[in-house]
DNA sequence: CCACTGACTACTT
DNA sequence: CAAGTAGCCAGTG
């Protein structure tokens, strides 16, 4: 696994419950400015074994990323879960909810596998 | 190695 | 606010 990959699971287990990060912030927080397509590529590949929290990543309207319908509704339905308001079907207002963090020490997590 | 594909973003119209 | 455009970069065939 390379360096991006690692940090960018380490910002992810980070996020904590009820915020929400988008996919640049992981990405920026991760070392890769301009890897915010690889996070969604690693959401995909990387939430299984490393039970990632994936319905805390949006993108940077607010809004849901997913294409497909029913893991849309599904992301919508966990976030509710966790007390985060919906503007509408797949929006939510990043004022309020947008982890603000500037720097993550990486070399204090232990990555688990699950 | 080349071409193509996105759970993306920022900028312009 | 919607639609188009140009970068972005790891994975895949």
């Amino acid at each position: 696994m390379n360096q991006f990959t690692e940090n960018a699971i380490k910002v992810i287990l980070s996020v904590p419950k009820g915020k929400v990060l988008t996919y640049g912030k992981v990405a920026l927080l991760a070392g890769s400015p301009r890897g915010a397509r690889q996070v969604g590529w690693l959401l995909n590949s990387m939430t299984a074994k490393y039970n990632l929290p994936w319905h805390r990543i949006v993108n940077a309207k607010g809004k849901i990323a997913l294409s497909h319908p029913h893991a849309s509704f599904e992301q919508r339905h966990l976030l509710e879960a966790e007390g985060i308001e919906f503007k509408d079907e797949v929006t939510i207002d990043l004022k309020n909810y947008l982890w603000q963090v500037t720097h993550i020490d990486f070399d204090r997590i232990e990555l688990e596998t699950r």
